[in-house]
RNA sequence: GGGGAAGUCGCAUAGUGGCAAUUGCAACAGACUGUAAAUCUGUCCUCUUCGGAGUUCAGUGGUUCGAGUCCACUCUUCCCCA
């Protein structure tokens, strides 16, 4: 697996590339669907090839832990031939679970016990076994093992916490070296960067993961609770000592605006859950803004969704219709709004790229970015 | 014609002497960032300087310090028997 830099935009550190793997390559900047359990929600495989065109997904070392587990994920061949789905795929590796059910998990010294939201049971997660369960579900980019600290967290727990991710990645890295795939397909590990809102401790974070060979690096412990510009200030201050010649991953953000910020910061990959779970609830992201198509304002309006779209949900269905649809809870309407949403977030992206490997993406940022942030 | 039951904020409900009044639905908004989320929050009689103020429980009259709640009559609806 490698990456290979394409452009880098005038002006900026936008920067275009293809990140090759074995089920496939990956045009950069990539926004990446969130799918969980095995599942991009409410969004069937033939969508995510045909319609959307995703080139990469996620899944959940913690979820698919939990259920099916690692046996049956074995028996199955790997995640891939589990869910059918012949593209890359990327597994978080828990990491976001220490943060998100921190009521119902442990710090030890030698990894995290978690209760699991299912049926209360207990599961400790060590930096070696979510490399193993990584390795069983058969995931093309693995992530390393990491505390992602809350927003607010104060200096002496972000540096704490930071540290104990670098003795995890330590760990994870050794256990990757000391272990093969399963189902013949390579597979990366990508190690992350903590160090909260802390600009000393970014940069000694940015270093010590950039130490290890890795084909790319992750940019975590953001969008958690931290101002806006504050993120963006880490993201420029990470990104000064990560290689340049590797991919770089945003996790867990965000808004079309963050990730235009971000790519202009020289971000490649981007996840969120926010286009399909704001999608479920009823919002929808446009070139022209945010809509709530629960609001009455939509009842009667005969457009399509976005005739500009290639997904036919967007061609064939109008505002009007997903308004009733949402409204009477109608699967049908999660499943237009998560479309159209991904559709919209992968759009983004693509022609963000365009305008990288044209030159002026500055010029077309400018221009775009204004109108995506107003509400419609 | 005789007997019985019941009328509460759009709908449905709770309420048996201290109540602007329970809950659900609907309605109207808002939130959501490596998914414990098809979830959650707020508003939902009128006015408000958000502290409150004013009118309410089919109608009228009464008992009471105090009535959605008790009494009388009226109106309306439903059920049973003729």
């Amino acid at each position: 697996m490698h990456f290979d830099l394409l452009h880098t935009a005038p002006r900026t550190k936008a920067r275009a590339g293809v990140l090759h793997t074995d089920h496939g390559d990956i045009p950069t900047p990539i926004f990446m669907p969130v799918g969980t359990v095995g599942s991009v929600k409410a969004v069937h495989q033939h969508e995510l090839t045909d319609d959307i065109d995703a080139s990469i997904i996620l899944g959940n070392t913690y979820h698919l832990y939990l259920r099916p587990g690692v046996d049956i994920l074995k028996e199955a061949g790997g995640l891939h031939r589990f869910m059918n789905w012949h593209r890359p795929i990327l597994t978080d590796s828990g990491g976001f679970q220490v943060f998100s059910l921190a009521d119902s998990r442990k710090l030890t010294a030698d990894g995290c016990t978690f209760k699991s939201h299912i049926d209360g049971s207990r599961h400790t997660f060590t930096p070696e076994k979510v490399v193993d369960i990584q390795r069983a579900i058969g995931s093309d980019i693995m992530m390393a093992f990491d505390e992602c600290p809350p927003g607010e967290s104060p200096y002496n727990y972000a540096k704490k916490s930071m540290l104990l991710t670098h003795s995890w990645l330590d760990r994870c890295w050794q256990h990757f070296c000391d272990t093969k795939p399963l189902y013949g397909h390579q597979q990366a590990l990508f190690p992350i960067v903590q160090g909260c809102k802390y600009p000393d401790l970014r940069r000694q974070s940015a270093e010590y993961v950039a130490s290890k060979n890795a084909v790319g690096y992750a940019i975590g412990g953001l969008a958690v609770g931290e101002p806006t510009e504050v993120m963006y200030s880490m993201i420029e201050i990470v990104n000064a000592i990560l290689p340049t010649d590797k991919p770089r991953y945003l996790m867990g953000v965000g808004t079309p605006a963050n990730l235009l910020e971000a790519i202009e910061r020289g971000v490649d990959m981007f996840d969120c859950v926010m286009p399909t779970r704001n999608g479920r609830n009823g919002m929808l992201f446009t070139w022209n803004g945010t809509v709530n198509i629960k609001n009455k304002k939509w009842e009667n309006c005969f457009e399509p969704i976005d005739p500009d779209s290639t997904a036919a949900a967007d061609l064939d269905y109008t505002f009007a219709y997903l308004h009733h649809l949402i409204r009477s809870e109608e699967l049908l309407g999660l499943q237009i709004a998560s479309i159209h949403n991904l559709a919209f977030y992968l759009s983004l992206v693509r022609t963000a790229r365009q305008h990288i490997v044209a030159g002026d993406f500055a010029e077309w940022k400018a221009q775009v970015l204004p109108k995506l942030m107003v509400r419609i």
